[in-house]
DNA sequence: CGGGACCTCCATCGAAAGATGGAACCCGGA
DNA sequence: TCCGGGTTCCATCTTTCGATGGAGGTCCCG
């Protein structure tokens, strides 16, 4: 079965993090990094030149674009490498946009090095791996279906926790203020509050959002 | 000047993380990671075990003790290392802490090899590297002191961050309602905000407040 | 083809929250 | 002793929120 070697391109803006995945992918047989990319923009063009099997994407950069959006070009294009999200962020905020954008797997950062490189022959394969975590996470909203926020709920109130009104965030989303109070007011039956600030401290409880 | 080489511990619960400050740091000439720990306690104990020269300590470890407390409790002992945090957290609440508990110096994770490298021959001298966002905040720190809240201020902070009215926030602090608007009308003012969501985002940020 | 989520927008009304400009008390230090 | 910072309280006025109860639209799936 295994002929070929896997070829990887390692996409994360930490130094110290790229020569880690090296060297625990390195000394695995049959796996081989081929490229590394310190930003989000050059991942994607990377991966657009070919030669890549998987992709070790981090989902938050410095600077620029962020994973999940990479994550979304890169598997848009025909013939795309597969996409394995490794980073050390959980929260839905987080997983739900990467999961969307058409990652093969989604990984945290305090993985054993066995784990993970088990987690690329299977991306590689085509198959997901999750983090049991974030497995976690996806049950619990499958099994709770009314009081999972929507993707465009969860949107909304990521910006009132950063502190904007209803008005600011209809400018950032562009939505009326109306609308905003619409999904504020869903948003407020779901996770049982009734203020804002309720609201922000349950979701970010819940993981919902990230602190 | 340099005859022995220095000896490090590496401190991360993350391995792909220790695997890559190994890989970094052996590179250089006159260092040699002689130990790793992927707990806090771990890594207290093993540098009271005599023969490390340089901890590199991470801030946040998956379970038991912080790496605060570790860097503290490591310092405390007559002859000990020096403490180096390496850690992706830049915010208040992680920074004075680390630097209080007798830190040497505090990188971020994204610098770069060279550095590091840097980093850990000046903090085996016993002299200090901040990194430069960690250097800001610092210097904001000194040159504001007026953003410094009261015990008061931040105690009706934190129950508005968990979500309650001026009204019930007055309840639990046996105050009016009058009175919380006062110390709020305050807090925004030192926090340069306008409304409760964003002074508790803005403290959040700065680590005023914990979650 | 129908539901059924999801997203968008509307209007009105009462309730909080925020702005403003005070005032008084206690306490510790100059 | 007086001063300043912290804490508590007050009243008024404006703005923003939140509650309520719709309504029309898209899109997917059975």
């Amino acid at each position: 079965m295994s002929h070929a070697p896997i070829s990887l391109l390692l996409a994360d803006d930490h130094p110290v993090v790229r020569a880690g995945l090296r060297a625990v992918l390195e000394t695995e047989p049959g796996l081989v990094v081929v490229a590394e990319a310190a930003t989000a923009e050059d991942a994607v063009t990377r991966a657009a030149e070919g030669d890549i099997d998987v992709v070790l994407m981090d989902l938050r950069f410095g600077k620029g674009m962020g994973g999940a959006e990479a994550t979304a070009r890169i598997t848009a294009r025909p013939g795309a490498p597969r996409v394995l999200i490794v980073t050390t962020y959980d929260s839905d905020a987080d997983i739900l946009p990467a999961i969307e954008a058409g990652a093969t797997g989604y990984l945290l950062k305090d993985a054993p090095p066995e784990d993970l490189a088990a987690a690329v022959r299977t991306a590689a394969d085509g198959r997901t791996t999750l983090a049991p975590t974030v497995a976690d996470r996806l049950m619990n909203r499958l099994r709770t279906p009314g009081t999972a926020l929507t993707r465009r709920e969860t949107e909304v109130l990521a910006l009132v926790a950063e502190g904007l009104s209803n008005q600011a965030v209809g400018d950032r989303l562009h939505l009326t203020e109306g609308t905003v109070k619409s999904h504020l007011a869903r948003i407020y039956a779901k996770l049982d509050v009734d203020s804002r600030t309720a609201a922000v401290a349950a979701a970010t409880g819940l993981g919902i959002i990230r602190r």
